[in-house]
DNA sequence: TTGTAGGCGTTATCAA
DNA sequence: TTGATAACGCCTACAA
């Protein structure tokens, strides 16, 4: 039976303090407090006094416990730190805000260990669905397990993973790294290198891919001695920024920001300059690109976007547990500036008509 | 009185299931799952048999609810698309993790409203302790009551606030304005403007203090015709600088990073060039900043420092509440490149012996 | 419209 | 060493 008496008066007021200071019940507090339930404007008024007085929170926790719904989304990022995330958790964060939902925020930085605790914390904490961009590695059979048992929600951000992916927001990766590299190709480069992501990572492939294919269209050759692996850290960017530019290239695709901040520090060590020597296109946009030189030419991806529409995603799986699984792809968008040196390019040779399918930027 | 029988199938199983199971006593499962009380070898591998048998996963909010304590802490910031907060949020969550602790993130936009009603989210979800980084505006009476009624400790980041810092941490601010200007100075400008926080914010007031100062010991003049008061975001930077800049100031210390990203978009839109046209000593310091030309000469703030000590600082609290307060200062360091121009300086003028105290970068 | 009492899943206090 | 059982604070049938 649950005490009825006032409890510890320089704790936290309960419902009972405050059904006893108004003289009814707790049902009534807990209706008046939900508006549910028509309670007589009488005792409305006493209750809504006595929660003023004794300055009365609804317990949360108790509430979830209760209810068996926490109100909470679980999400988990690579790490917070790598600019890219923090755009994407706030959309995720203004989203599940507009539904009433909160955000817990876990990072797993890529390694398999951290995300399988986090992942347990946050089934423990009863987290009513989750946001998930994977780890570079395979679940471990006990994830997998856990996983299966569990009949939480899960929408993939960013990354997808065949074992898991019903649900999933991601970006066009394919389409962005092909463009990119059409780009390169039109601003006259024929020697393109590739400074990738994981491969073992499904956007990491997607770029790979789109890369190879956009060389086969334009009719240029794939050379393997001109692609690098990296892990989208600004060190992989930087070692391979070495190597790549050591074999000449004209033209380069780096596959996301913190690689080309890396790699056109190595260009910078090398004394190889961008665009002259070497043409460049990255992924992904940021305001303070503008002071860089030379200026980035890149593929912006919908960061806000991805986070914002997971969590309307991941709500409707809430809502509706059994529906198709669904990916939603969002579309990248090409930002021609100077770095892949189409403008060099274009002083060159002025007798090519003008170029479609490009967003130049004012 | 609880259920003691197998509840529904299809949902997690609970301690009862496992009592159940292994043919004990809920305080024997307990006993086993937290380690405590010792429980003979028999019983205890019978309960671990269930509990992988059950996957059974502790409660964490059931548990949180009876132990009183959630081992959660909530975080306000401004806004985690900042570039500044990321860091310090990873610092705070590393810190947290350290400790057996999480973190609940939440945005206030450096709006009262919504930091109240952050606030009051984390205090309903009973969170152990709160970081905050105060808004600019002054709390509302009933955020002053529920923060006196409440006993939950508060620690304040980077900002403090006179009606309720007894604990926070903080970056020496005055002392990082001041060498700003007088690396200004050093560098032979003479007619220097600021380009401000916000003064009702305390680390903007103490930047303009130590603006102020440095103008003094210099034997500047203060012109309030070359003080822009802005609110730390891109926009008010660009328009801060357009209004400054038509001053012709020869030398500009902009009090944040993102300030000065809008700052020299206008500039560049003026025609006016650094630090040919006039010096600039930016706040704040990203591995990036090697790409922008010119090269920013910058305060750095220790942005991991100031979560991750916050969080020690909090835990402390947490566990003996009726400690003193305590400020703890963390000191920033002066990064010396191009944008101050002080190699132009050098250039003109070589009879000066070498300055000390200034970190040249390499 | 309002009240009663059981249940949510733990921990913790007393007994046994 | 174990087991009952009362909290923890809220929701919600079911009754009145």
């Amino acid at each position: 039976m649950a005490n009825p008496r006032r409890s510890n008066p320089n704790k936290a007021a309960s419902i009972y303090d405050v059904a006893q200071a108004a003289r009814v019940s707790v049902f009534t507090v807990s209706a008046v407090v939900n508006k549910k339930s028509h309670v007589g404007k009488k005792l409305r008024e006493r209750v809504e006094a006595a929660i003023n007085e004794l300055h009365y929170r609804p317990n949360l926790l108790a509430r979830s416990l209760a209810k068996q719904r926490t109100n909470t989304i679980g999400m988990v990022v690579p790490d917070i730190a790598n600019p890219f995330f923090p755009t994407v958790v706030r959309g995720a964060e203004d989203a599940a805000q507009k539904h009433g939902y909160n955000l817990l925020l876990c990072n797993s930085d890529d390694i398999l260990e951290k995300e399988e605790s986090a992942l347990e914390l946050l089934l423990s904490k009863r987290v009513d669905g989750i946001l998930l961009t994977k780890t570079a590695q395979d679940f471990t059979p006990s994830m997998r397990r856990m996983i299966a048992e569990v009949n939480t929600p899960f929408v993939l951000l960013m990354r997808t993973y065949p074992k898991l992916t019903k649900d999933a927001v991601i970006t066009d990766d394919y389409k962005g790294a092909y463009e990119a590299v059409c780009q390169l190709a039109r601003a006259g480069h024929r020697r393109i290198g590739l400074m990738g992501g994981p491969l073992k990572v499904s956007n990491g492939k997607a770029r790979w891919q789109g890369f190879r294919d956009a060389l086969e269209v334009k009719g240029l050759a794939y050379d393997p001695e001109l692609v690098m692996e990296g892990d989208y850290r600004i060190e992989s960017g930087y070692r391979g920024g070495h190597s790549l530019l050591s074999r000449r290239p004209d033209g380069v695709y780096v596959a996301n920001y913190l690689m080309t901040v890396g790699f056109l520090k190595a260009a910078d060590e090398m004394g190889v300059r961008c665009p002259e020597d070497f043409g460049l296109v990255s992924f992904d946009d940021y305001p303070w690109l503008a002071l860089f030189r030379p200026r980035l030419t890149t593929v912006e991806l919908p960061k806000y976007q991805v986070g914002f529409e997971a969590v309307e995603l991941l709500l409707e799986k809430i809502v509706a547990p059994r529906r198709q699984g669904v990916v939603r792809m969002l579309m990248p968008e090409l930002r021609v500036r100077d770095s892949c040196g189409f403008r060099l390019h274009m002083e060159k040779s002025r007798s090519e008509g003008p170029v479609s399918g490009v967003n130049s930027e004012s």
